[in-house]
Parts: C-alpha cells; structure tokens; sequence
DNA sequence: ATCAACATGATTGTATACAATATTGACGAG
DNA sequence: CTCGTCAATATTGTATACAATCATGTTGAT
C-alpha cells in the first residue's frame, strides 16, 4: 500500500490489512508532516487534500481529527486546520518532558533489552545510514522512529505511545526552528546508544543519551521566513494510488 | 452549557464558547465513560447514540474518534466501538507510567507551587468533600481532575496532556477491576499532599503521592461480572438539553 | 481618503443517502 | 443433533447535499 516504506518495523500493520480511505489519508498527512514536507502553518483545506487524494472530505476530517488530538494539527473552530506551529516555549516544555520520557526508556532497556532487540536497533540504524545519501525526508523520518523504536522494546504500550507523540513533536518543532535542514539526530549518536545499552551502564547510557538530545535541542534556534506554500503540490507526492 | 458541571477549575473553556455538535457529544460521552456510568466493554452503537443525543452520526463518529485517539474508546475496523477494556498487564503498565510522571509534577511544584496554586488546591478539595456526600459519579470525576489540576499548576502544557490522558486511562482501570465502587482517591490523601507541597519538602511529597497512587492502584482486583448494560437509559442522565 | 456596512464567495459543520462489510438466523446435508 | 452455507438484517464506511459561519471586496457616507 505505501510503496517504498521502507521501515518495517516501527510502523504498524505488516501491511496486508486493508485500511480504510480516513487511515490511508492519515497516515499519508501524518508522513508528509514528520518528513517536513508540509510545514508548521500550513493550512490544510480539506477541499484540497479530499481533491488530491480522490476522496471525499469526510474521509480527510476524520484525518485531521485524529492528527489534532495527537497535537500535530490545530483545528480552530469554522477556520479550518492548520499544521501545529510550537512556540518557543512549548518548545522547550516539550524537550524537557522527553528528557524525562527517553531517560525512562533507557532505564528500562538497559535492565530488559535482549539481543533480538540489539538486532532490531542495529537494522534501523542501518536503514538510516542508507538514507543518509540523498539527504531526503525519508532520514529525518527515520531518524525519529530510532526513538520511537528504543520506546517499543522496552514493552511498555503507554510509554510507547507517549513517546511516540513527543518525538512527533520534536520534529515539528525543528521544522519550525531548526536552521539546519539536515536530519535532526546525527547516525553515530545512535550507534553510541546502543553500544551503551549492551554494556548495560545506566548511568552512561542515560547520558549519551541526553547529551544526544540536547544536541538536537541546540538546532532549534528562532528562524521567521514563513511563506505559505501551496501544498497541492507536496501533496502530490503523496497521492501514491490505493 | 453543561448545567452543573461544577468544575469550572479543571475544565477547558469558560462556558461561553458555543461547541459544536460533535464537540459536545465527545465531552458528553467522555464524562459518561469517566464517572464510570458507560463501563469498559459497553458497545457505542454509533445510531443509538446518534439518536439519543439527536444528532447524525456524523457528528458521533468525530467524537468516537477523538476518544479512539486519547486511548478510552476501541475502534475496530467495521466493527464498532467500544468503551476500552484495559487487560491487567496493561493497567500495571499504566499505573508505573503514572508513577512516574506524577512524580514530576510533584517535584515541579515544590519548586514553583504559589499561593493561588494552592487556593485553587484547597478550593478543588472542597468540591470534592462536598460531592463525597452523595456517593455519586461525580466524586469520581473529581478525584481525578485533582491529579490533573495538580498537573495544569506546573504550567506544562505537554505534562498535563499525559496526566490526562493517564489519568483518563487509571479511571477505565478501576471501573474494570476495582472491588469497591466508591471514590478512587481518599479525599484526605488529596489534603496531605497540598500540605506537603506547601511545606516545600520533595522527599516528603514525593512519598505521600507515591502512597497515595499505590493505595490506588491496591483497589485494583481482578473482577469477572461484565453484563453488557444498555446504554439507552445510561445516555438519556446525559443528554442535557443544548 | 478612511472606514463602516453589506453583499458575495469560499470554507467548514452537519445531515442524509448510498455502498460495503459484518452479524444473525434459517435451512438443509451429514 | 451438529455443523456449514446462504439469505436477510443491521451496522459501519463513504460520498454527496445542504446549512452555517467566516473571509473578501465593493459601495457609499463622512
């Protein structure tokens, strides 16, 4: 259904399930937003997106509704939706809770993480050196899965979940700040996280890893060109035929 | 809007702000399901509910959608919705989660907690006397919109969305496990904790909550009688005029 | 020229109608 | 009597049509 994406294991169905037109149209928003494709502010019409994607607008509320409650669109009342824009100090809000969230997460690893999921981090962090050559969206997006798949071997669904919306969050954030463009967490610095969870030294790991987001923290940095783009054509990009 | 919420502290808007349909239903259904009148398992017949709230069910399935994405609702593919039925390893998930965060609030507040926290505090703890009187739902809702107001006054905007969330999620727990059907939160608990917080002392607060949340978690037992209710007459205490 | 009031157009919010899928019960073979 | 098949019903998923609200640009008075 989704063509080349390429990451298997932190996504959600093995494919092969027949998703409904509201969860294609989701799912296909929601990439387009981590992959900054679609930019904080950008206004999302549900006339265009239900005209580009071939479906109807029900289909697309239904997406933005869901992309609301996860915080990465805001929905104003009669004044359609729109792409979150973070401030500065929601920003920094959001980077001191997942501090606290991925710090967890460590902990838990180093006590729990087993040699398949070594494996696992260690595929992922491969599929992102592969990506890294076209300096495209797609390493950004896996960039951010890296965390997302850290939180999902630990078994803990709520913490996965939790971690899975702040990491969506972060991105935005660097979308909206960041001065460079480059994917938002350096591959090496994956790599020393698991070095540091195989060698099962909490206090190590736990600040490899926060040394590693205060790196991505330090991109954000006030940024004010915001030129509305059209996103028709983004969108088509997207609109991969179902 | 609401005729007696009664929170006015917790709550999102001021009144004032005409709601949409769809909107209202969520909150309705929301406050059906927290006060535990709508117990895990309940079938949400997208028709009956339409019908009861005299809306279409248009304006339903928004809101069944919102509540799918804050994690109290199931929402199988053709197949309906459901109020959530946390499992047992989950609730254990959760209530570690829970631990943790509100653990954070905690540390955050004696930090920064000022004198109109602490009003607000007191004057929550009051409504929360004054409505155990009457063994009710809404001493349920009230005791966790404690743990969320305590949330709101560190000024995190992120933390207090996982607290509600978490706390929403704690609440399906104990509508599902819990032997005693009363209160979740003994109200005097609620005191000692404001009183820790006033005293500044970290340790001190940080353990009253600890056993605050694991005399909580204590009413949680495995139960078997699950009946599925109709919820025609549950959802016509909830059907206010708009 | 500035600004207010209004009319027009565009966009969102809601309802209804139709299509697709699942559930239920009857029927008949073994 | 039990089980499987199939028709009938009910429920969800989607599209279209309509109503309500907001944005925009024109007009006219000061």
């Amino acid at each position: 259904m989704f063509g080349r994406s390429a990451t298997g294991a932190v996504g959600e169905a093995t494919l092969s399930e027949k998703s409904s037109r509201s969860e294609v149209v989701y799912k296909l928003l929601r990439q387009a937003i981590l992959e900054q494709a679609l930019k904080p502010g950008t206004k999302l019409s549900e006339d265009t997106i239900a005209d580009h994607f071939k479906v109807s607008r029900t289909s697309v509320r239904g997406a933005l509704v869901r992309l609301n409650a996860e915080g990465i669109v805001d929905l104003r009342a009669n004044k359609g939706a729109c792409v979150a824009e973070p401030t500065l100090e929601e920003a920094r809000d959001i980077f001191a809770l997942r501090r606290m969230l991925e710090a967890e997460v460590i902990r838990r690893l180093v006590a729990n993480l087993d040699g398949a999921g070594v494996r696992r981090l260690q595929q992922h962090v491969k599929q992102e050196e592969a990506a890294l050559s076209d300096h495209g969206p797609l390493s950004i997006r896996l960039a951010g899965e890296f965390h997302i798949l850290l939180a999902e071997l630990t078994g803990s669904q709520a913490l996965t979940r939790f971690v899975r919306e702040i990491v969506s969050r972060c991105s935005l954030i660097l979308a909206r700040f960041a001065r460079l463009h480059s994917p938002e967490c350096a591959v090496d610095e994956h790599v020393q996280i698991i070095c540091a969870l195989q060698s099962r030294d909490t206090a190590t790991a736990e600040r490899i890893m926060r040394e590693h987001l205060d790196a991505v923290e330090l991109r954000a940095e006030l940024d004010t060109d915001k030129a509305e783009p059209d996103i028709s054509a983004i969108l088509q990009r997207y609109a991969r035929k179902s």
